[in-house]
DNA sequence: TGTACATCAGTGAACGCGCGTTCACTGATGTAC
DNA sequence: TGTACATCAGTGAACGCGCGTTCACTGATGTAC
Protein backbone atom coordinates (compact mmCIF):
# COMPACT_ATOMS: atom_id res chain seq x y z
CA UNK A 1 0.00 0.00 0.00
CA UNK A 2 2.61 2.78 1.02
CA UNK A 3 5.01 3.19 -1.35
CA UNK A 4 7.82 3.58 0.22
CA UNK A 5 10.87 5.03 -1.56
CA UNK A 6 12.96 2.00 -1.82
CA UNK A 7 15.70 1.62 -0.22
CA UNK A 8 17.67 1.01 -3.40
CA UNK A 9 16.88 4.55 -4.95
CA UNK A 10 17.07 6.09 -1.13
CA UNK A 11 20.56 4.92 -1.53
CA UNK A 12 21.30 6.03 -5.30
CA UNK A 13 20.13 9.35 -4.41
CA UNK A 14 22.41 9.54 -1.64
CA UNK A 15 25.32 8.36 -3.69
CA UNK A 16 24.41 10.99 -6.21
CA UNK A 17 24.25 13.85 -3.59
CA UNK A 18 28.03 12.91 -2.51
CA UNK A 19 29.12 13.00 -5.75
CA UNK A 20 27.75 16.59 -6.42
CA UNK A 21 29.11 17.58 -2.73
CA UNK A 22 32.59 16.52 -3.52
CA UNK A 23 32.49 17.54 -7.22
CA UNK A 24 31.21 21.16 -5.31
CA UNK A 25 34.23 21.16 -3.16
CA UNK A 26 36.75 19.91 -5.74
CA UNK A 27 35.55 22.87 -7.66
CA UNK A 28 36.59 25.64 -5.17
CA UNK A 29 39.93 25.95 -6.75
CA UNK A 30 40.09 24.62 -10.08
CA UNK A 31 37.73 24.90 -13.20
CA UNK A 32 35.16 22.45 -14.07
CA UNK A 33 36.66 21.48 -17.41
CA UNK A 34 39.93 20.25 -15.69
CA UNK A 35 37.79 18.35 -12.77
CA UNK A 36 38.22 14.42 -13.36
CA UNK A 37 36.10 11.76 -13.29
CA UNK A 38 38.20 9.48 -10.91
CA UNK A 39 39.71 12.66 -8.38
CA UNK A 40 35.43 12.61 -8.32
CA UNK A 41 34.49 9.37 -7.21
CA UNK A 42 38.09 9.24 -5.18
CA UNK A 43 36.57 11.99 -3.01
CA UNK A 44 33.67 10.02 -2.27
CA UNK A 45 34.95 6.53 -1.78
CA UNK A 46 33.64 4.89 -4.70
CA UNK A 47 34.37 2.92 -7.87
CA UNK A 48 35.19 5.30 -10.89
CA UNK A 49 33.14 3.22 -12.97
CA UNK A 50 29.98 3.94 -10.50
CA UNK A 51 29.94 7.49 -11.88
CA UNK A 52 28.44 6.12 -14.71
CA UNK A 53 25.58 4.76 -12.90
CA UNK A 54 24.58 8.77 -12.40
CA UNK A 55 25.90 10.70 -15.14
CA UNK A 56 27.14 10.21 -18.24
CA UNK A 57 30.23 12.35 -18.13
CA UNK A 58 31.39 15.36 -16.24
CA UNK A 59 30.01 18.39 -18.31
CA UNK A 60 26.28 16.17 -17.22
CA UNK A 61 27.25 16.66 -13.65
CA UNK A 62 27.94 20.54 -14.52
CA UNK A 63 24.51 20.87 -15.74
CA UNK A 64 23.04 19.18 -12.28
CA UNK A 65 25.07 21.67 -10.24
CA UNK A 66 23.75 24.75 -12.12
CA UNK A 67 19.78 23.28 -11.10
CA UNK A 68 21.32 22.69 -7.60
CA UNK A 69 22.84 26.04 -7.69
CA UNK A 70 20.29 28.06 -9.16
CA UNK A 71 17.30 26.05 -9.24
CA UNK A 72 16.37 26.76 -5.84
CA UNK A 73 16.73 30.23 -5.86
CA UNK A 74 13.74 31.69 -7.79
CA UNK A 75 11.14 31.79 -5.18
CA UNK A 76 13.48 34.31 -3.20
CA UNK A 77 12.59 36.92 -6.17
CA UNK A 78 10.10 37.98 -5.04
CA UNK A 79 10.82 38.59 -1.68
CA UNK A 80 13.93 40.30 -2.84
CA UNK A 81 12.63 42.79 -5.25
CA UNK A 82 9.57 44.15 -3.30
CA UNK A 83 10.39 43.94 0.36
CA UNK A 84 9.44 47.07 1.61
CA UNK A 85 8.85 50.87 -0.11
CA UNK A 86 11.93 52.42 0.84
CA UNK A 87 14.36 52.30 -1.57
CA UNK A 88 17.37 52.43 0.61
CA UNK A 89 15.86 49.85 2.99
CA UNK A 90 15.27 47.76 -0.04
CA UNK A 91 18.70 47.93 -1.21
CA UNK A 92 19.55 47.37 2.30
CA UNK A 93 18.01 44.16 2.84
CA UNK A 94 19.06 43.05 -1.23
CA UNK A 95 22.55 42.83 0.11
CA UNK A 96 22.04 40.96 3.11
CA UNK A 97 20.34 38.69 1.63
CA UNK A 98 22.96 38.24 -1.20
CA UNK A 99 25.46 38.38 1.70
CA UNK A 100 23.35 35.41 3.96
CA UNK A 101 23.32 32.95 0.53
CA UNK A 102 27.35 33.70 -0.33
CA UNK A 103 27.77 32.67 3.43
CA UNK A 104 25.74 30.16 3.28
CA UNK A 105 26.52 28.53 -0.14
CA UNK A 106 30.23 29.94 -0.62
CA UNK A 107 30.74 27.08 -3.27
CA UNK A 108 27.72 27.61 -5.12
CA UNK A 109 28.44 30.89 -6.09
CA UNK A 110 31.85 30.64 -6.47
CA UNK A 111 30.90 27.79 -9.52
CA UNK A 112 28.36 30.10 -11.26
CA UNK A 113 30.91 32.90 -10.93
CA UNK A 114 33.45 30.48 -12.64
CA UNK A 115 31.35 28.46 -15.18
CA UNK A 116 29.05 31.45 -16.50
CA UNK A 117 31.97 32.26 -18.79
CA UNK A 118 33.61 28.84 -18.70
CA UNK A 119 35.10 26.31 -20.96
CA UNK A 120 31.99 24.03 -21.07
CA UNK A 121 29.30 25.05 -23.13
CA UNK A 122 26.18 22.93 -21.85
CA UNK A 123 27.22 24.31 -18.39
CA UNK A 124 27.15 27.69 -20.11
CA UNK A 125 23.93 28.00 -21.51
CA UNK A 126 22.52 25.99 -18.47
CA UNK A 127 23.64 29.03 -16.36
CA UNK A 128 22.33 31.63 -19.27
CA UNK A 129 19.17 30.01 -19.18
CA UNK A 130 18.22 30.14 -15.62
CA UNK A 131 19.74 34.11 -15.44
CA UNK A 132 17.15 34.81 -18.14
CA UNK A 133 14.49 32.97 -16.16
CA UNK A 134 15.60 35.28 -13.28
CA UNK A 135 15.61 38.51 -15.36
CA UNK A 136 12.06 37.41 -16.20
CA UNK A 137 11.08 36.88 -13.36
CA UNK A 138 12.58 40.03 -11.45
CA UNK A 139 10.51 42.32 -14.51
CA UNK A 140 7.48 40.49 -13.13
CA UNK A 141 8.39 42.29 -9.70
CA UNK A 142 9.33 45.22 -11.40
CA UNK A 143 6.33 45.80 -13.29
CA UNK A 144 3.66 45.25 -9.91
CA UNK A 145 5.38 48.25 -8.57
CA UNK A 146 3.58 51.30 -8.60
CA UNK A 147 7.14 53.14 -10.03
CA UNK A 148 6.43 51.03 -13.39
CA UNK A 149 4.21 53.48 -14.34
CA UNK A 150 4.65 54.63 -17.35
CA UNK A 151 7.94 51.86 -18.25
CA UNK A 152 7.56 49.61 -21.63
CA UNK A 153 8.12 46.35 -21.04
CA UNK A 154 11.20 46.46 -22.87
CA UNK A 155 12.32 49.27 -20.26
CA UNK A 156 11.49 46.88 -17.18
CA UNK A 157 13.14 43.93 -18.63
CA UNK A 158 16.42 45.84 -19.40
CA UNK A 159 16.16 47.41 -15.78
CA UNK A 160 15.83 43.69 -14.46
CA UNK A 161 18.93 42.67 -16.29
CA UNK A 162 20.78 45.61 -14.97
CA UNK A 163 19.55 44.05 -11.54
CA UNK A 164 20.42 40.69 -12.28
CA UNK A 165 24.14 41.71 -13.81
CA UNK A 166 24.27 43.50 -10.51
CA UNK A 167 23.45 40.91 -8.09
CA UNK A 168 26.43 38.50 -9.63
CA UNK A 169 28.61 40.83 -9.39
CA UNK A 170 27.99 41.98 -5.71
CA UNK A 171 27.69 38.31 -4.91
CA UNK A 172 31.52 37.63 -6.46
CA UNK A 173 32.68 41.04 -4.58
CA UNK A 174 31.34 39.15 -1.20
CA UNK A 175 32.49 36.03 -1.80
CA UNK A 176 36.24 37.21 -2.16
CA UNK A 177 35.44 38.99 0.53
CA UNK A 178 34.40 36.48 2.86
CA UNK A 179 38.32 36.31 4.53
CA UNK A 180 38.57 39.60 4.68
CA UNK A 181 38.72 41.51 7.50
CA UNK A 182 35.35 43.38 8.65
CA UNK A 183 36.68 46.28 8.05
CA UNK A 184 37.53 45.76 4.25
CA UNK A 185 34.52 44.06 4.17
CA UNK A 186 32.45 47.09 4.97
CA UNK A 187 34.23 49.27 2.12
CA UNK A 188 33.14 46.17 -0.38
CA UNK A 189 29.47 46.77 1.14
CA UNK A 190 29.70 50.95 1.09
CA UNK A 191 30.73 50.54 -2.00
CA UNK A 192 28.00 48.97 -3.80
CA UNK A 193 25.09 49.94 -1.88
CA UNK A 194 26.63 53.51 -3.75
CA UNK A 195 26.68 52.02 -6.87
CA UNK A 196 22.84 50.44 -6.25
CA UNK A 197 21.73 53.65 -5.08
CA UNK A 198 22.72 55.62 -8.21
CA UNK A 199 20.94 52.76 -10.26
CA UNK A 200 18.02 54.03 -8.30
CA UNK A 201 18.40 57.02 -8.79
CA UNK A 202 18.62 56.75 -12.70
CA UNK A 203 15.44 54.57 -12.56
CA UNK A 204 13.46 57.00 -10.32
CA UNK A 205 14.20 60.21 -13.11
CA UNK A 206 13.65 57.61 -15.99
CA UNK A 207 10.98 59.15 -17.14
CA UNK A 208 11.96 62.94 -16.46
CA UNK B 1 78.45 50.43 -33.13
CA UNK B 2 74.49 49.89 -34.19
CA UNK B 3 73.28 47.22 -31.73
CA UNK B 4 71.06 45.45 -33.75
CA UNK B 5 68.36 43.14 -32.45
CA UNK B 6 70.54 40.38 -32.38
CA UNK B 7 68.53 37.11 -34.76
CA UNK B 8 68.83 35.11 -31.60
CA UNK B 9 66.82 37.49 -29.83
CA UNK B 10 64.44 37.96 -32.67
CA UNK B 11 64.10 34.31 -32.71
CA UNK B 12 63.00 33.61 -29.15
CA UNK B 13 60.57 36.49 -29.54
CA UNK B 14 58.58 34.91 -32.46
CA UNK B 15 58.45 31.45 -30.93
CA UNK B 16 57.31 33.01 -27.54
CA UNK B 17 54.57 35.19 -29.73
CA UNK B 18 53.64 32.16 -31.92
CA UNK B 19 53.19 30.11 -28.51
CA UNK B 20 50.87 32.78 -27.08
CA UNK B 21 49.31 33.15 -30.20
CA UNK B 22 48.79 29.23 -30.79
CA UNK B 23 47.45 29.27 -26.91
CA UNK B 24 44.59 31.70 -27.07
CA UNK B 25 43.26 29.91 -29.98
CA UNK B 26 43.22 26.84 -28.08
CA UNK B 27 41.85 28.37 -25.34
CA UNK B 28 38.57 29.37 -27.17
CA UNK B 29 37.12 26.37 -26.47
CA UNK B 30 38.10 25.55 -23.27
CA UNK B 31 39.46 26.84 -19.93
CA UNK B 32 43.20 27.77 -18.64
CA UNK B 33 42.88 24.99 -16.46
CA UNK B 34 42.71 22.58 -19.05
CA UNK B 35 45.13 23.72 -21.37
CA UNK B 36 47.84 21.18 -21.80
CA UNK B 37 51.75 22.18 -22.49
CA UNK B 38 52.32 19.45 -24.90
CA UNK B 39 48.77 20.67 -26.40
CA UNK B 40 50.58 24.16 -26.73
CA UNK B 41 53.96 23.47 -28.11
CA UNK B 42 52.13 20.51 -30.63
CA UNK B 43 49.76 23.40 -32.09
CA UNK B 44 53.00 25.74 -32.39
CA UNK B 45 54.89 23.01 -34.67
CA UNK B 46 57.94 23.09 -31.48
CA UNK B 47 58.91 20.28 -28.70
CA UNK B 48 57.31 20.27 -25.86
CA UNK B 49 60.60 20.85 -24.06
CA UNK B 50 61.05 23.90 -25.89
CA UNK B 51 58.22 25.67 -23.90
CA UNK B 52 60.18 26.00 -21.12
CA UNK B 53 62.41 28.56 -22.30
CA UNK B 54 60.00 30.83 -22.21
CA UNK B 55 57.47 29.98 -19.70
CA UNK B 56 57.82 28.15 -16.66
CA UNK B 57 54.34 26.64 -16.35
CA UNK B 58 50.63 27.07 -18.10
CA UNK B 59 49.45 29.91 -15.55
CA UNK B 60 52.65 31.64 -16.24
CA UNK B 61 51.90 31.76 -19.85
CA UNK B 62 48.35 32.78 -18.76
CA UNK B 63 49.68 35.45 -16.95
CA UNK B 64 51.38 36.81 -20.15
CA UNK B 65 48.35 36.65 -21.98
CA UNK B 66 46.80 38.75 -18.89
CA UNK B 67 49.36 41.64 -20.21
CA UNK B 68 48.79 40.81 -23.48
CA UNK B 69 44.96 41.13 -23.59
CA UNK B 70 44.92 44.11 -21.23
CA UNK B 71 48.14 45.75 -21.14
CA UNK B 72 47.82 47.86 -24.25
CA UNK B 73 44.29 48.88 -23.44
CA UNK B 74 45.14 51.45 -21.17
CA UNK B 75 45.99 54.63 -23.37
CA UNK B 76 42.21 53.98 -24.69
CA UNK B 77 40.45 54.96 -21.58
CA UNK B 78 40.95 58.77 -21.82
CA UNK B 79 39.54 58.98 -25.67
CA UNK B 80 36.63 56.67 -24.24
CA UNK B 81 35.19 58.36 -21.24
CA UNK B 82 35.98 62.30 -22.34
CA UNK B 83 34.95 62.03 -26.43
CA UNK B 84 32.22 64.56 -26.42
CA UNK B 85 29.62 66.49 -23.94
CA UNK B 86 26.27 64.89 -24.86
CA UNK B 87 25.90 61.99 -23.49
CA UNK B 88 24.22 60.26 -25.85
CA UNK B 89 27.06 60.65 -28.20
CA UNK B 90 29.28 59.54 -25.39
CA UNK B 91 27.34 56.63 -25.13
CA UNK B 92 27.13 55.56 -28.55
CA UNK B 93 31.09 56.40 -28.95
CA UNK B 94 31.46 53.47 -26.06
CA UNK B 95 29.66 51.19 -27.13
CA UNK B 96 31.18 51.59 -30.70
CA UNK B 97 34.74 51.51 -29.57
CA UNK B 98 33.51 48.28 -27.36
CA UNK B 99 31.93 46.86 -31.07
CA UNK B 100 35.31 47.38 -32.60
CA UNK B 101 37.87 46.05 -30.16
CA UNK B 102 36.05 43.05 -29.07
CA UNK B 103 35.02 42.18 -33.27
CA UNK B 104 38.80 42.74 -33.70
CA UNK B 105 40.03 40.52 -30.54
CA UNK B 106 37.49 38.38 -30.10
CA UNK B 107 39.85 35.63 -28.45
CA UNK B 108 41.81 38.27 -26.01
CA UNK B 109 38.06 39.34 -24.59
CA UNK B 110 37.07 35.81 -24.33
CA UNK B 111 40.19 34.57 -22.53
CA UNK B 112 39.42 37.46 -19.78
CA UNK B 113 36.01 37.01 -19.42
CA UNK B 114 36.45 33.28 -18.87
CA UNK B 115 39.65 33.53 -16.60
CA UNK B 116 38.60 36.53 -14.66
CA UNK B 117 36.86 34.31 -12.56
CA UNK B 118 38.51 31.23 -13.64
CA UNK B 119 40.59 28.21 -11.61
CA UNK B 120 43.88 29.67 -12.24
CA UNK B 121 44.96 32.18 -9.11
CA UNK B 122 47.93 34.00 -10.27
CA UNK B 123 45.91 34.60 -13.78
CA UNK B 124 42.84 35.68 -11.29
CA UNK B 125 44.64 38.32 -9.53
CA UNK B 126 46.68 39.24 -12.75
CA UNK B 127 43.44 40.62 -14.25
CA UNK B 128 42.22 41.79 -11.39
CA UNK B 129 45.11 44.11 -11.35
CA UNK B 130 44.34 45.61 -14.77
CA UNK B 131 40.78 46.03 -13.88
CA UNK B 132 41.61 47.91 -10.70
CA UNK B 133 43.57 50.48 -12.47
CA UNK B 134 41.24 50.54 -14.77
CA UNK B 135 38.91 51.94 -12.39
CA UNK B 136 41.06 54.45 -11.02
CA UNK B 137 42.10 55.64 -14.56
CA UNK B 138 38.37 56.28 -15.51
CA UNK B 139 38.05 57.55 -11.78
CA UNK B 140 40.74 60.14 -13.18
CA UNK B 141 39.28 60.75 -16.57
CA UNK B 142 35.60 61.61 -14.33
CA UNK B 143 37.31 63.75 -11.95
CA UNK B 144 38.42 66.38 -14.77
CA UNK B 145 34.54 66.53 -16.23
CA UNK B 146 32.85 69.40 -15.05
CA UNK B 147 29.44 67.11 -14.15
CA UNK B 148 31.95 65.75 -11.19
CA UNK B 149 31.65 69.16 -9.52
CA UNK B 150 30.14 68.07 -5.85
CA UNK B 151 31.32 64.44 -6.42
CA UNK B 152 33.73 62.99 -3.59
CA UNK B 153 36.94 60.89 -4.57
CA UNK B 154 34.66 57.75 -3.03
CA UNK B 155 31.54 58.47 -5.08
CA UNK B 156 33.85 59.21 -8.27
CA UNK B 157 35.68 55.54 -8.00
CA UNK B 158 32.42 53.63 -7.58
CA UNK B 159 30.89 55.07 -10.52
CA UNK B 160 34.25 54.52 -12.21
CA UNK B 161 34.09 50.91 -11.06
CA UNK B 162 30.39 50.46 -12.06
CA UNK B 163 31.59 52.10 -15.56
CA UNK B 164 34.44 48.87 -15.60
CA UNK B 165 32.04 46.24 -14.88
CA UNK B 166 29.66 47.31 -17.27
CA UNK B 167 32.20 47.55 -19.95
CA UNK B 168 32.88 43.61 -19.61
CA UNK B 169 29.37 43.14 -19.11
CA UNK B 170 29.18 44.99 -22.69
CA UNK B 171 32.26 42.62 -24.12
CA UNK B 172 30.86 39.90 -23.23
CA UNK B 173 27.40 40.32 -24.80
CA UNK B 174 28.84 41.44 -27.87
CA UNK B 175 30.80 38.56 -27.97
CA UNK B 176 28.32 36.03 -27.43
CA UNK B 177 26.18 38.09 -30.63
CA UNK B 178 28.98 38.08 -32.51
CA UNK B 179 27.63 35.51 -34.98
CA UNK B 180 24.41 36.41 -34.23
CA UNK B 181 21.88 37.76 -36.99
CA UNK B 182 22.47 41.68 -37.05
CA UNK B 183 18.52 42.01 -35.70
CA UNK B 184 19.09 40.16 -33.10
CA UNK B 185 22.77 42.17 -32.11
CA UNK B 186 20.84 45.38 -32.75
CA UNK B 187 18.41 44.52 -30.00
CA UNK B 188 21.80 43.38 -27.52
CA UNK B 189 22.87 46.82 -28.42
CA UNK B 190 19.74 48.72 -27.89
CA UNK B 191 19.29 46.91 -24.66
CA UNK B 192 22.94 47.90 -22.94
CA UNK B 193 22.86 51.47 -24.55
CA UNK B 194 19.44 51.45 -22.57
CA UNK B 195 21.26 50.21 -19.01
CA UNK B 196 23.97 52.73 -19.75
CA UNK B 197 21.25 55.51 -20.34
CA UNK B 198 19.94 54.69 -17.19
CA UNK B 199 23.33 55.33 -15.37
CA UNK B 200 23.92 58.67 -16.60
CA UNK B 201 20.52 59.57 -15.42
CA UNK B 202 21.32 58.28 -12.16
CA UNK B 203 24.63 60.35 -12.35
CA UNK B 204 22.89 63.34 -13.41
CA UNK B 205 20.53 63.10 -10.25
CA UNK B 206 23.07 62.47 -8.19
CA UNK B 207 23.77 65.17 -5.95
CA UNK B 208 19.95 66.23 -6.24
C1' DT C 1 89.01 39.53 -41.18
C1' DG C 2 89.71 35.03 -39.01
C1' DT C 3 89.78 31.81 -35.31
C1' DA C 4 88.58 29.60 -31.04
C1' DC C 5 85.46 29.27 -27.50
C1' DA C 6 80.85 30.31 -25.05
C1' DT C 7 76.06 30.69 -25.14
C1' DC C 8 71.59 28.98 -25.47
C1' DA C 9 66.98 28.02 -28.25
C1' DG C 10 65.27 24.04 -29.64
C1' DT C 11 65.59 18.59 -29.89
C1' DG C 12 64.26 13.81 -28.94
C1' DA C 13 64.33 9.85 -26.01
C1' DA C 14 62.79 8.27 -21.78
C1' DC C 15 60.27 8.10 -17.29
C1' DG C 16 56.46 7.19 -14.29
C1' DC C 17 51.68 8.40 -13.67
C1' DG C 18 46.80 9.21 -13.78
C1' DC C 19 43.33 9.49 -17.04
C1' DG C 20 38.46 7.83 -19.24
C1' DT C 21 36.23 3.87 -20.67
C1' DT C 22 35.19 -1.35 -21.42
C1' DC C 23 33.75 -5.40 -19.45
C1' DA C 24 32.16 -9.31 -16.87
C1' DC C 25 31.07 -9.68 -12.08
C1' DT C 26 28.57 -9.62 -7.38
C1' DG C 27 25.18 -9.40 -4.14
C1' DA C 28 21.54 -6.74 -2.07
C1' DT C 29 16.94 -5.17 -3.31
C1' DG C 30 12.65 -5.70 -5.84
C1' DT C 31 8.87 -8.45 -7.86
C1' DA C 32 5.73 -12.23 -9.31
C1' DC C 33 3.29 -15.99 -7.81
C1' DT D 1 4.71 -16.01 4.22
C1' DG D 2 8.08 -18.31 1.18
C1' DT D 3 10.42 -19.15 -3.04
C1' DA D 4 12.46 -18.32 -7.49
C1' DC D 5 13.86 -15.10 -10.65
C1' DA D 6 14.92 -10.20 -12.32
C1' DT D 7 16.97 -5.86 -11.60
C1' DC D 8 20.69 -2.88 -11.07
C1' DA D 9 24.12 0.10 -8.02
C1' DG D 10 28.55 -0.55 -7.25
C1' DT D 11 33.12 -3.42 -8.12
C1' DG D 12 37.79 -4.32 -9.81
C1' DA D 13 40.85 -5.63 -13.44
C1' DA D 14 42.48 -4.23 -17.68
C1' DC D 15 43.37 -1.27 -21.78
C1' DG D 16 45.68 2.21 -24.45
C1' DC D 17 46.91 7.01 -24.26
C1' DG D 18 48.63 11.56 -23.43
C1' DC D 19 50.44 14.05 -19.80
C1' DG D 20 54.54 17.05 -17.42
C1' DT D 21 59.20 16.86 -16.56
C1' DT D 22 64.33 15.20 -16.73
C1' DC D 23 68.30 14.92 -19.29
C1' DA D 24 72.15 14.97 -22.37
C1' DC D 25 72.44 16.66 -27.00
C1' DT D 26 73.11 19.77 -31.30
C1' DG D 27 74.22 23.42 -34.03
C1' DA D 28 73.49 28.20 -35.12
C1' DT D 29 74.53 32.66 -33.09
C1' DG D 30 77.38 35.63 -30.23
C1' DT D 31 81.85 37.24 -28.38
C1' DA D 32 86.82 37.89 -27.35
C1' DC D 33 91.12 38.49 -29.25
Amino acid sequence: MSHTVGIRQAQKLKTRQAILDAALELLEEQSLSSLGLREVTRAVGIAPTAFYRHFRSIPDLGVALVEAALGSLHPMIGTTVIATDDPEQRIARALELIDHHVSANPAHVRFIARERHGGVQPVREAIRSQLDRFAEEVRDELAKDPQAHGWSDADLLMLAQLYVDQMLIVASLFLDTLDAPAQERALVVDRVARQMRLIAVGRTHWND
